[in-house]
DNA sequence: TTGTCTCCCTCAGGGAGACAA
DNA sequence: TTGTCTCCCTGAGGGAGACAA
């Protein structure tokens, strides 16, 4: 759907999609084996079957709750009217189903990936205003955009890229205003109009070492319209997927599962040794742990809470262990944090994280009531950015981890004090939407929209200037 | 999904929906016996599966070629995005699928319908083009609309009107200009845009006897994004469809089927009693037959031909009455006529028919370039229109099974001779188009887009003044 | 009768620096 | 450093009658 046509080093088209889905998104190889939960997959789908129907079903099929599978093909793609990225991954379930292996397979050998230039900036209610254009940082502008000929009294270029469909965006770049800025002008309120964008949602740039440019989206809330079409009825949708992966571990045939990370509320298919990993760990009840989430400000935030109970999401899938934990967020923030987690989410609490709690103050400024999302109370919005600025743009999954390839950098925006209390009303604000849709979208029975609640507390990254980098991973340089 | 909000009188609704949806479509009542045609069914999902891997599902599921099923319920709805009309049917399959019944059941007691005066207009380049409103045919606006107060130099008033999905749409209804003429001013232009309506489209209006207004729109070519998210495989839904069905059947439980009368190529959703009538009359090799199209002029077209051949679709579903009939229509014209149709869609031939054949000069001027479906050429459109008036929008319907309600009354533009010949290769354009789409978009092999095809001749409806009106049944009442 | 064109005039909005957080 | 505002000015497009098919 969105592949094919136009675009040139198959590559890029990766290191993009990879940069529009955010750090978070995980796929597994071609050739990796991997655990396939139909639950999650039918979760995916949003729309609720009949217990009773379902469980028939599931007897009737014949289908584990976690089946085994060898990765055969994974294509990326991206929806033609939305843009919101999906992977078509074919899978194929390996003969025993019963004899689950215990040990992790050897590692695939990483495929190397090109050098690209990229940055993530969430887009202002100036940025999508209809008088201007968009308003490009200056640490992105150095390190992403192509230099200009600063010896002009306005230096000015035309960047020519090009989206997930291939089809080409024209930017007038200009370096003007007092003081002087980097702004897009011409072409920008085309592009923001095409891809309905609001302020919140957020603008992905990328170029190759070669000069190729490419531009994407990051949008704050799924687009709903991604459930359009009535085409056959819930029920039959079910019956389909269980209906396939039956029919496919009967004939240990391959089948088609359409993953959408940013639809989803957990990962359903999960690599066989991350899977294992997480076994070995054994979450139980009263363990602390922390997850990762997307940050507005920063590209990984991560949250602590406990494991308080654990057991069967739904009785149709017993033993499963599809979203077991029931997890209680520290300090009661966090409000849209998933109930129920899946153990392989989640890692082992460790002291030196940076998931501190801290008291916000609303902040309730009313500015530029118009173009935001309905409902969505980001008028309040001061400048807030998230950004990351990288040779290989998903490297913050790794920096979080440890990365053992410290030439990587990772720039945070550092403010100077005195900003930092309005900065995490924002932050409040952000959080609550972005957490959302950024790392789950609709946590089940949360609206997306959820910016006015009277929360008071929220866990924040501090950013007190030079105070605030200390919480820091090592591995993370600061710039500025 | 359309459903709900803010729609008063329910019946309106439904006749809006039928408006919409044209002449030709045909829907079960609740409580009627069909015949649930699957493999029709899956031919609406537009998805090719692989042949060996359906007849073996096909097998397994145990779903015989048709399914007796009562009607539980009819819903009528409308794609938010698009407009397009669907129709959610629950179906039970009858317990007995064996002895199927060979007489028709008695006929459901017809349930009274609103007086409503209504038009379709189909839109000329200048109706949607950015300067300017819709200019209301002078038959339209005196049939129709409210009157305006004419003693007034230029009279003016404000049209509210609802859409299928409740939104409201107002326009300023003017008579001015020299010559005088009825339009639609301000407000046209953002209905417009918003339903995407380009050259060719119809634009629906509807007035109720209480003075209730309703707009809505017919598309001349089925916008793509009907089939937009890519949710689940194909495969998936194909044997959801399938397990949907034999599970209903197994346990005398029902089922849901998204009825899209304007994607679908054939009816499989056919009342019992239009399949007895069918199978009464037997189409064979050699038979003479018409069918019934969207003429672009009047409401309903019919073109002639002979039966050529009757012999299964494909090999899964052998024995089965989905389009058996391999046809030739008379003259080889209406190129984009189907090559197979299932006798419930054809009638016998009958001299008295207007189907009536006639050669056409291609007429080739081009001018507004603009604003028309892509690579497609109707800028050599004439002022060619369909529209009708009646007191039930859909009566046509009946009328072409000759009406038992004489009272109603069809409107049929007649022009002034000279105007006709240009008027047929008008006609030819858009039919080529308008035939896929109305009847059944695309025709299997063919692309929508084939009005450049050098196709010389086409069936036509004469239209030579007075004389045109002699091929009118005889309850069509000419007005002028 | 009605589709198209052209002219006129308005206003949405792009593009600039000012200003302030 | 960068988000917002305001001002200026242009051009897309709505709204009118002229004209012709």
């Amino acid at each position: 759907m969105a592949q094919g046509a136009g675009r040139d080093p198959e590559e890029l088209f990766e290191e993009l999609w990879r940069a529009c889905a955010g750090p978070l998104v995980e796929l597994p190889q071609t050739n990796e084996r991997v655990f396939y939960f139909l639950q999650g997959h039918l979760e995916q789908l949003q729309e609720p079957t009949d217990p009773a129907l379902l469980a028939e079903q599931i007897k009737m099929f014949q289908v584990p709750n976690k089946i085994l599978c060898k990765v055969v093909n994974v294509e990326l793609k991206a929806e033609t009217e939305t843009d919101e990225m999906y992977a078509q991954i074919t899978l194929q379930p390996e003969p025993d189903q019963v004899d689950l292996p215990q040990l992790p397979e050897p590692p695939l050998q990483e495929t190397s990936r090109p050098v690209v230039h990229s940055f993530c900036k969430i887009l202002t209610p100036s940025d999508t205003s209809t008088h201007g254009g968009f308003s490009v940082l200056r640490r992105h502008a150095n390190e992403c955009l192509p230099a200009l000929d600063m010896s002009m009294p306005t230096p000015t270029q035309e960047l020519i890229t090009k989206d997930l469909h291939g089809s080409e965006w024209r930017f007038k770049h200009i370096y003007r205003g007092q003081p002087r800025r980097h702004l897009l002008t011409t072409g920008w309120s085309t592009f923001v109009t095409s891809k309905k964008l609001i302020a919140g949602d957020a603008f992905v740039y990328l170029r190759s070492e070669t000069g190729q440019q490419r531009v994407g989206v990051r949008r704050l809330v799924q687009k709903q319209s991604t459930m359009p079409a009535s085409v056959i009825s819930s029920q039959s949708m079910h019956l389909g997927v269980l209906a396939s992966a039956s029919h496919a571990i009967r004939t240990h045939s391959i089948f088609l599962v359409y993953y959408r990370p940013r639809l989803s509320q957990s990962q359903y298919i999960v690599r066989l040794n991350k899977y294992l990993e997480s076994s070995k760990i054994g979450f139980d009840v009263g363990m602390r742990f922390k997850m990762s989430f997307e940050g507005d400000d920063v590209p990984i935030k991560k949250f602590s809470g406990t494991v308080v109970d654990k057991g069967d999401l739904s009785p149709q899938w017993q033993g499963s262990e599809w979203k077991t934990l029931k997890v209680k967020w520290d300090e009661a923030t966090n409000l849209n944090g998933p109930e129920r987690v899946s153990s392989w989410e989640i890692e082992p609490f460790d002291a030196s994280a940076p998931a501190i709690t801290m008291p916000v103050q609303p902040s309730m400024k009313n500015k530029r009531p118009r173009e935001t999302a309905e409902g969505l109370d980001i008028h309040a919005l001061e400048p807030a950015q998230e950004f990351w600025l990288s040779g290989r743009p998903e490297q913050h999954e790794k920096t979080s981890v440890s990365s053992s390839e410290p030439k990587h950098q990772v720039a945070w925006t550092s403010e100077r004090a005195g900003y930092s209390a309005m900065s995490s009303s924002i932050s409040q604000k952000l959080f609550q939407v972005t957490s959302n849709d950024a790392r789950v979208p609709p946590w089940p029975g949360l609206s997306a929209y959820h910016a006015d609640e009277p929360s008071s507390k929220i866990f924040q990254c501090r950013r007190r200037g030079k105070e605030g980098a200390r919480h820091v991973p090592s591995v993370w340089r600061q710039f500025d």
